[in-house]
DNA sequence: ATTATGATGTCAAATGTATGTATAAACTAA
DNA sequence: TTAGTTTATACATACATTTGACATCATAAT
């Protein structure tokens, strides 16, 4: 999920805000995170720990005491892991000890795929909810997210699925992502990543699991929407500055609308060297083959970030 | 209402708008209400608490004392969830708390503007939140979000603001109304509302609204999304069973490209008389002249009800 | 008209709790 | 050494609770 899987304290104190004695005190008052230890003692952090320290930030600043924001997440934890007997009518749900991840997985598509089938949208959604509290972002975008809106996405070219099941199975999965980076605290001088639709796209559930990304690296998130007419994209690098301008490209259409697209882009980016610009999706790896000097193609936020690194 | 059935007196405090000391004073005076208590004896309310105390306020507000109004709740325990507009003994006109109100809806539109100049998503969200739990969708609705929403397209039309100015103050507040209405949790069993934009229709915003009434009312909601093809709704409608269609069309574009449109929704409408059908928008109530006996114009969800309820 | 009474919102003091920050002493790593 | 981490303790500020006082105002009694 990140360029590492663990973070000591200065790292977690910086990525969150808080001071390190304040992270500690936290643990050891209310058990706000539980870290494991190295062998010296030194407490390390993964991903979720990071997550759940930003999740508390936000409902502290929505009027909740430190203690009582612990015991609130603490409650949703449980009652995401009771939802789990939501499944359709259909499957039985296999509890079988010796389940393997892969069964797992195919198991939760399958679920997906019933709801998605019956329109059944909170279903979807409180199944992700699961799937992600449990196993992270990094599993769930991976092993279902993705692979269901792709499956979905088939499902309706080959007239498996009236439109309507494809929509709405879009839609539940847009939802939830926009529920969950919008449960995330940045910091007021967070640098910003900026999603955007290419002219003429507009598929955007891609461009939200990576403002999901964003958010959980401390990121400030702006979304542009879809389709903005070609100045619009200007405008917001001209006001916004952000950090990271990522846009997304999932058909050949606009490269077929507009063949100076990516000069366009190329040209435009050059114009604003502090923001990194990439182009992502199925369209631009089809199209986007001269890797541009300062528009740059990349699929996943991880390798962006890697990019950034090395630049 | 929430999800989250307990809150301390501080978040009472900001969702009521009452100091803590009333509070507390109301419940050993009056008895208002009768919070549980922690371990270290702070107190805890939950939702049905806070309800009483904004029932409370309303009461006030008619010209009750707060002595009667405690004992009117107490009174009318069974049917006291319609507080509306009941004579009080003495009314007196109170245009101070209205001349407030006011300016504080001017001030509430003057920090969405700012947030909306300066593209911050998350200040819009934060604020609509404020309001939301303090003064109810109603309210919010009504004197901030459509308002809100129907300057920000005019800046927009008048190139006061970019487009990227306007593209994320809309999706600011679709974005919030999301994350509303996805924390209603509907049985199973409960009557499904279905929102579509018509062919042609790319304004989803309005719909959002009316799903989030329609999910406080106990529907579940599903939302089919922008310009689904023409039989994509049928076949929702088919295999869904919504007790309610409602779509949205506030311009006249769909009129121009399909002249027949309306005639094909009675139609359709007529083939499924156990949905009811309903229409809204500006471009609606444009074009919608005939009130059609299947299919019928409806600009509130008050209204809609209204209309279903004397069918 | 003046006074007494009661209702109501606000304030203050005393006490305990919650929470963020600071320091000390021991240990670890480079 | 020097900087960072650990635990433990201390402390200040903010917040919650109880109790009671007080000012204001409307209403009833004088």
């Amino acid at each position: 999920m990140e360029q590492r899987d663990w973070y000591g304290i200065r790292q977690v104190a910086q990525l969150t805000g808080l001071s390190t004695q304040l992270i500690r005190k936290w643990e050891e008052r209310y058990g706000a995170v539980a870290p494991r230890r190295m062998e010296n003692g030194y407490r390390v952090y993964n991903a979720k720990d990071v997550m759940r320290l930003k999740q508390l930030q936000k409902l502290i600043s929505e009027g909740f005491s430190i203690r009582n924001a612990v015991l609130y997440l603490d409650e949703n934890k449980f009652e995401a892991e009771i939802v789990t007997d939501r499944s359709p009518d259909n499957l039985q749900e296999n509890t079988s000890l010796y389940t393997t991840k892969q069964t797992q997985i195919s198991q939760f598509m399958d679920m997906l795929f019933a709801f998605g089938e019956r329109g059944d949208s909170s279903g979807i959604q409180d199944l992700l909810q699961k799937v992600y509290s449990q196993y992270g972002l990094e599993f769930l975008s991976e092993n279902l997210l993705i692979p269901f809106l792709h499956e979905v996405g088939e499902r309706w070219e080959m007239r498996v699925w009236d439109e309507f099941q494809e929509h709405i199975s879009s839609l539940a999965v847009r939802d939830f992502l926009i529920r969950q980076y919008s449960s995330f605290l940045a910091p007021q001088d967070a640098p910003l990543f900026l999603a955007a639709c290419i002219p003429g796209e507009r598929h955007e559930i891609m461009l939200h699991i990576a403002m999901l990304e964003a958010a959980i690296r401390g990121f400030k998130t702006a979304f542009l929407g879809i389709s903005p007419a070609p100045n619009a994209l200007e405008d917001a690098v001209e006001s916004l500055r952000p950090k990271i301008v990522v846009l997304a490209m999932t058909t050949s259409a606009p490269i077929d609308e507009n063949p100076m697209l990516f000069s366009d882009l190329e040209q435009l980016a050059s114009r604003y060297r502090q923001t990194h610009f990439y182009i992502g999706g199925r369209g631009a790896r089809m199209h986007f083959k001269g890797t541009g000097k300062w528009l740059r193609f990349s699929d996943s936020l991880d390798s962006l970030f890697r990019d950034i690194e090395h630049r």
